[in-house]
DNA sequence: CCGTATCCAATAAGATACTG
DNA sequence: CAGTATCTTATTGGATACGG
């Protein structure tokens, strides 16, 4: 039959679809492909340049990296934008439709984060740290809290502000916060995540708040 | 240094590691190759069997699906069932952990449902169809409301039960009924989610509950 | 420094045939 | 039915070279 070819050519042109109506398979078609939704993880609190992205996906190639962003480009889950001069960079940040998926991308890493295969001495990036946070945060431990809280971890700044249950994360050098930690993101998580005080990290500010701050963000419990 | 030699030889064996401690990353090691998480959809409303996964995944190819089941199985995230006799047939169930990826795959496929790129037209398994029930709900139009609906899509039936603003999914004959519908999942899409009314798909039951029941999934806006 | 383009080797996916 | 074996094709990663 005719039809048939003119089927299987334009399945060819789009490289390799799921023919599945359901949302979740076109999903995978938008952000399936291998990087791709560390890419957009990597765009949660604001634009990034191309090397950053580079330094922080880990044995990412270039030639993957600039596809991957072309692919969301094209799929409207990220644009490329010139900063202003005197910058005068460019940047990829993501639509705000993109930043919709972040969530949900977060939720499906918590959910992995309880298998015993994972592990977590690995590297991590400062994105992802924050996104920890803003995760693993426990309504119950933290209800009544407010607090502002300044991160700093090589030359990046963020501020989490706790405040009615949540937890808001902003990219911006620490200023007028009750506490700051200082360190890398793997000695951060050890503090937090792994309970090991915080011997390990430069803290500043109000030490009886960051001892609380600390005890917020409980692991799920392991599989098994 | 003989210790880099060793590192490379780990990354061979677990064949392309994100070397990322993130959880997202490890979801990714866990469900991130292509159809993996398809499959995982497919099992959430119970055991099936291999031939029946690879119907209803369109475009799968039996040694694809094959190394699917197995990986999944060897992650936890799936359980090899051989069903007592006299049925004695091989299936493949979810473990508790990972239908409890289910609710986020599910979240991810809403999230999808606002692209522009997204193709409703396109096949759909039963499954599928069952999910975007519990994913659309809307509490708001459905507050209040208890009701027991049945719907039969060729030889798989489901029942679906409101209570409290949720939707619970059984996969089961349609018995106890308020109402049932009856009909191919897309012409069941077609009516619910496509507004198209009830002339295509054969309903029993109460009917004023039925007409009612297929205004409750409203569609998320497009984005553009 | 910011990417893009090209080439190559390794792997994963797809198609098809085949076996218990 | 429930897969496995084999072959072909597509994608990925790594290295490197190249233009703005």
């Amino acid at each position: 039959m005719q039809s048939e070819k003119i089927t299987k050519l334009r399945k060819k042109e789009r490289k390799r679809p799921y023919d599945d109506a359901c949302g979740l398979a076109h999903a995978l078609e938008l952000v399936g492909e291998r990087w791709a939704m560390l890419v957009l993880r990597e765009l949660a609190y604001g634009p990034r340049r191309f090397s950053e992205l580079k330094a922080d996906l880990p044995g990412i190639s270039a030639n993957v990296l600039s596809q991957r962003l072309a692919e969301l480009e094209a799929r409207s889950l990220v644009r490329r934008v010139r900063l202003p001069p005197p910058a005068s960079v460019q940047v990829y940040e993501a639509t705000e439709w993109g930043l919709e998926a972040v969530p949900v991308i977060a939720s499906l890493g918590r959910w992995a984060a309880r298998s015993p295969l994972h592990d977590p001495t690995l590297p991590m990036s400062h994105v992802s740290f924050m996104m920890s946070l803003q995760t693993l945060l426990s309504p119950e431990r933290s209800r009544g809290m407010d607090a502002r809280v300044g991160f700093k971890m090589g030359d990046i700044g963020y501020v989490a502000t706790l405040c009615g249950g949540r937890l808001a994360i902003e990219r911006r050098e620490p200023e007028d916060c009750d506490a700051t930690f200082a360190g890398t993101p793997m000695q951060l998580v050890a503090a937090i995540h792994g309970g090991l005080g915080l011997e390990t990290v430069k803290v500043t500010g109000d030490m009886e708040l960051a001892k609380r701050f600390v005890t917020l963000f409980p692991l799920p419990p392991k599989i098994g």
